[in-house]
RNA sequence: GCCCUCGUAGCAUAAUGGAUAGUGCAGGACUCUUCUAAGGUCUUGAUGUAGGUUCGAUUCCUACCGAGGGCACCA
């Protein structure tokens, strides 16, 4: 049993004996925010003097004095109003830094062990741009699907692109207009041919009327030259994306098209004439019966919305892949269209809706307002990236790595998923390009640079022949104390859905050892410079293992 | 109008109903002849308003105010 577990069930036989009876489990154990309080500390005694007729403090004490010392506990405490403080033994906590320096997998628990999770996100359109939102999606979904994979599950990547629509009819409107479907299709200027189709499907009532016939052709084929222009524009577009995903470091397992959920959803909605209804020649779901609101599923002009697409495509995923949970990141603007799909859904599909999940985070957006790739008013992933790229270059010129461009890369990518990563997931970000920029204080690359210290110094151990080890009697600092909490930091971040969570941590991680760092010598020819070398190669795993999850690279030197 | 998020210093943010509300940026003062200064040390400064529940509320409940999103043929 593991020391956790051990303590909250002591402290819950101690109050049965005090005749108040709690379930381990529902025992409050927290690790203290503050280290001088403690490893673990419990309020159990605050929330229960009442029910025992005794003061928080003294309660605490008969709890204490009834359980003794505990296995792995140096020292136990009661403090401020009634809390009871667990101080660990240095042998426990050297336990922890041998854990770290040599299991490849530490942090990583059994949270969803034996199960298959799908992860969905990113989910950009063909035919659009691939804007800072969809880089959002994709920074928070492939965090999650890492906590998911390191807590135990067999996660699948999903990936759900739009290549059937509206959307794809004004940019193939725009490419025929403008003269753009012919040359390199690499350069095809799909967000502008897109942006120009939007403005005119408003104030162009001939224009509406061609890009309603082009949307009907998309679905049929009816058309040679419109096949050849979505063919290839189709094409060039996710060519584009996998060259993105490349560098952010997503591998997809799944990849879904609207082409081939439209039929099926089409199919599900027909078969169910119970569940939906013919309102204004449209088919809908009137979820108000749900306590929601009504969703178009079938136009009146006969093609499926995307509530249509999404049956269909909860259908195809169950079938390529049968999963214990199926997860859908979206930004949090889809959160009540997507409640009243699983409504629907609960009634056409119930097996397979209980197991979906959407998991909603806020949005990317400017200090000016909403971000629209309509009005042409958006930041791509590449460009930020490439500017990112730029203001790295510099400093990556006097690194120590062997490739300085793809170390100013890796910084990069770094700077841009801190900042979305930072912070509870259910906060719009504003976009402040300054701040995207830069590179230092509470930032990605800050991450990146103490890791990159810590491999200096194990490198330069082994060449002055010092061997690591781990001094039972040696690990009183705060450091092996912090990071003793890196495996239940992560089950909790895994639990909540809440990469940022782990993002504060290994922000305090490497604060904390770059403070340790600059008052303290590690290899300072003496006895003492081996146990530190194990501190830092304990820290080294922690930084490793935490920035793989955040999806950050981890450059071995900067 | 109804529904969903979110309101913490000048700005951006953290906090599992708990202990002195943690951090970064910006501002001010220091710090590279010592293992990487993308670093470190010191410093000013905050819970939208009004109630409620609780031994205890940034956290839960109610109302209000403010921001964003959604609410029929867009995705």
């Amino acid at each position: 049993m593991d020391i956790r577990s051990s303590l909250k069930d002591s402290i819950a036989k101690s109050l049965s004996g005090l005749g108040i009876v709690v379930e381990p489990d529902k025992v409050p154990l927290e690790h203290p925010a503050e280290l001088r309080n403690g490893d673990y500390s419990s309020g159990v005694a605050l929330q229960y003097a009442k029910q025992a007729g005794t003061a928080p403090r003294a309660l605490a004490e008969k709890i204490v004095a009834a359980f003794g010392s505990p296995e792995g506990v140096s020292k136990v405490e009661v403090a401020g109003a009634g809390f009871i403080n667990f101080y660990l033994t240095p042998g426990a906590l050297a336990e922890a830094v041998e854990t770290a320096r040599k299991e490849d997998m530490w942090g990583s628990g059994t949270f969803n062990a034996g199960k298959k999770i799908m992860v969905e996100y990113t989910d950009p359109n063909p035919f659009k741009e691939f804007h800072i939102g969809h880089l959002m999606s994709n920074a928070i979904g492939e965090s999650i699907a890492r906590l998911m994979q390191f807590s135990g599950a067999d996660v699948k990547r999903a990936n759900y692109q739009g290549d059937v629509g509206p959307h794809v009819a004004k940019a193939i409107w725009g490419l025929q207009k403008f003269g753009l479907n012919v040359g390199d299709k690499k350069v095809w200027p799909l967000g502008r041919a897109y942006s120009q189709g939007a403005t005119a499907y408003e104030s162009d009532e001939a224009a509406k009327e061609q890009i309603d016939k082009i949307n009907t052709q998309v679905y049929d084929r009816s058309d040679p030259v419109i096949n050849n222009i979505y063919d290839q524009g189709r094409e060039a577009s996710l060519a584009h994306f996998e060259s993105i995903y490349k560098i952010l470091g997503t591998k997809f397992d799944f990849y879904f098209f609207e082409s081939e959920t439209a039929a099926r959803g089409v199919e599900l909605v027909k078969k169910h004439p119970e569940v939906f209804e013919e309102s204004d020649g449209a088919i809908v779901y009137k979820g108000e019966k749900d306590g929601l609101h009504t969703r178009v599923f079938i136009t009146s002009k006969g093609l499926p919305t995307y509530e249509t697409k999404e049956l269909g495509l909860a259908e195809l995923k169950a079938e390529k892949c049968t999963v214990d949970v199926s997860i859908t990141v979206t930004a949090h603007e889809q959160s009540d269209y997507f409640k009243v799909v699983l409504a629907a859904m609960r009634k056409v599909m119930p097996d397979i809706a209980a197991k979906i999940e959407h998991v909603s985070h806020g949005m990317m957006r400017f200090a000016e307002g909403k971000m629209s790739s309509r009005t042409g008013n958006v930041i791509t992933g590449e460009s930020l990236l490439a500017d990112l790229t730029e203001a790295a270059k510099e400093r990556a010129a006097e690194s120590r790595a062997d490739d300085k461009d793809a170390l100013a890369q890796q910084v990069a990518v770094a700077a841009i998923k801190y900042q979305i990563l930072r912070q509870a997931s259910g906060k719009d970000i504003i976009f402040d390009r300054e701040r995207a920029l830069s590179l230092e204080g509470d930032s990605g690359p800050y991450l990146q640079y103490a890791y990159a210290r810590t491999n200096a110094i194990i490198e330069k151990a082994k060449e002055q022949n010092i061997a690591a080890k781990t001094d039972l009697n040696a690990t009183t600092g705060e450091l092996p104390r912090f990071l003793h909490r890196f495996p239940e930091i992560v089950e909790y971040a895994t639990s909540l859905h809440e990469p940022h969570l782990l993002t504060s941590y290994l922000l305090e991680v490497a604060a904390r050892f770059n403070s340790w760092y600059a008052q303290e010598q590690i290899l300072d020819g003496t006895a003492g410079a081996a146990h530190k070398v194990a501190l830092v190669d304990a820290v080294r795993r922690t930084l490793k293992n935490g920035l793989w999850i955040l999806g950050i690279p981890a450059p071995e030197r900067m």
